[in-house]
DNA sequence: CTGAAAGCGCTTACAG
DNA sequence: CTGAAAGCGCTTACAG
């Protein structure tokens, strides 16, 4: 019953050769006492602690950080690993002390993660000499390995789903392309693939991602006369603005016009009749990120992008 | 510069005289290289590791669990506390494999939140022995300290509204009252503010807290003649159904018919008019969580409730 | 086959 | 005023 031994047991190590009386002995003695191995020293003597923190800008505020987490949270198990979370919310002086909190604990890795929407970030440089994967954003000097959403990708599956319905006039984008990140992918990818059809876009009602803006655009555009077939919302935002600009006109989704929608889980589930959109697979961004961070070889300083999902709505009408 | 002395110093601890000399030294030393302590050994050491454990049922499906969680967190970083999150989802099994993996961390505390629903549960085994506090839900058994909203004032600050704004006939509340915890609570502190006013109920459309549910439970009492003057929905997805089946029938919010609901910060962003209603402050009852299981003394096993709170929307008509 | 010893990076009585 | 020593709970060369 020496320490050597009972860790060897303990451990199922076989590159040493122990008595089976012994190796009773000591399971014995291990189920008797409930032993567990305390984590803390083996942190100290191994330099490793199997966890990876997760840092995010914002938790409250929307269901994105949920879903991120949950992937992250499964992906971190699954290897053995628990997450260590901490709210970035507060300025640069929070982000900093969090990381250096972090890289205290000796974390194996830090994902840091953007909930508000996809981004491109200034990375701390308490990151720096730490393994880091950033996730739902890019560094502005791409220094830092990514998990993206393909934004081009989801602008060209919301114009297949309209192709496939047999659209092929009239039809219009909500919302402004001048965002960071998804707005101009998400456009290019949704103009290239009609272009390929031989369609066109027959123009962009401009706004904010917000509610209220997409609204007031839209009640504005219709007021005077428009009379699309389909619109493409470029947020899930700007599509539920979008939506009650429609019904206040009076008019029927998808009857009198189809609306499909990117980046809109969220408001989908609040509409009737149920929305079409092109969603982006959080949960999974948060795995891939985890994997990523924590595969065996260092993660590439690249940007690494997941496909986007159609869900079945209601509300795009099969023309003819 | 012996251990002994940079300790000391790096500690800031005054129960030894250290020379101005010595001090000089080691805040030089330090500063060039960069010194960080090391947790892994301070956690060894001390039996403490600055770090509470945050269970949660379901990370991803909605934005309470993220509210939670922000709240938690501000909470433990102000007592210079991490947090270490596990997702639960997945059955018994992973409940207990992830408390005990907490444990070998040596967390200070855990915190085990519901974030699908206030519930009442079952407290796994595992976590006898642990400093614990349960977040929206208690213990069956009332085993351990819970931190749960009061739901009973939820159901009296929905009456108050509807009697502030001058209703006193023709009231109905929306949602069958059996569900676990929230439910009858919610009706019981609506009926009895009620009562106290001379103001009768006047009857319960019972349906399922889903959308759909409550969409076809109101649309059908609706078609039959019923004409309410007020409607309280016991929770949000219950108010979005009512909702969209007062539109379905061609009545208007709030002329036609007042709508007031409880829980319905989420759907409240999504309807026009803004939707009036009783909000649970999720971030609030994360934060008390965490401060309830680190404050000095050991948290007796009650249940503590936080307030709820209520949100102006424009879906209550002033009568008369 | 098994045990004594060192060491991970800290803190803290204790003895100068 | 300062340093040598022990010890937190583990693992792992190394020597029997």
């Amino acid at each position: 019953v020496s320490p050597t031994t009972a860790s060897y047991v303990l451990n199922g190590r076989d590159d040493m050769r122990i008595s089976k009386e012994a190796h009773r002995r000591v399971q014995d003695a291990a189920a008797r006492l409930r032993y567990r191995q305390n984590r803390t020293a083996l942190n100290l003597r191994t330099k490793t602690t199997k966890s990876v923190g997760l840092l995010c800008d914002f938790l409250a505020g929307g269901r994105v950080a949920g879903q991120l987490l949950s992937g992250a949270s499964v992906a971190a198990r699954a290897i053995d690993h628990l997450l260590v979370v901490g709210e970035v919310a507060g300025g640069p002086g929070v982000e900093d002390a969090l990381i250096e909190e972090m890289a205290d604990r000796q974390v194996d890795g830090i994902v840091y993660a953007a909930a508000a929407a996809t981004s491109a970030v200034r990375v701390s440089r308490a990151l720096a000499g730490q393994r880091a994967v950033l996730l739902n954003c890019v560094a502005q000097d791409r220094s830092l390995p990514a998990v993206v959403p393909d934004d081009h990708d989801g602008g060209r599956l919301a114009a297949q789903v309209l192709l496939d319905a047999g659209h092929r006039t009239e039809m219009y984008v909500v919302g402004s392309a001048d965002t960071p990140v998804a707005g101009p992918a998400r456009l290019a990818g949704l103009t290239e693939r009609l272009d390929r059809a031989g369609v066109e876009v027959a123009g962009v009602v401009a706004c904010d991602w917000a509610v209220l803006s997409a609204f007031e655009a839209v009640r504005g555009w219709l007021a005077v006369g428009a009379r699309p077939r389909a619109l493409v919302c470029l947020d899930g935002r700007v599509a539920l603005g979008t939506w009650q600009a429609v019904e206040d006109a009076g008019l029927r989704v998808p009857a009198d016009i189809s609306i499909v929608a990117i980046d809109a889980d969220e408001p989908a589930q609040w509409v009737r009749p149920t929305l079409t959109s092109v969603d982006v697979p959080y949960v999974e961004l948060g795995r891939r990120a985890v994997q990523l961070l924590m595969g065996s070889e260092e993660p590439p300083a690249r940007v690494f992008s997941a496909p986007m999902r159609v869900r079945q709505g209601a509300s795009v009408n099969a023309e003819r």
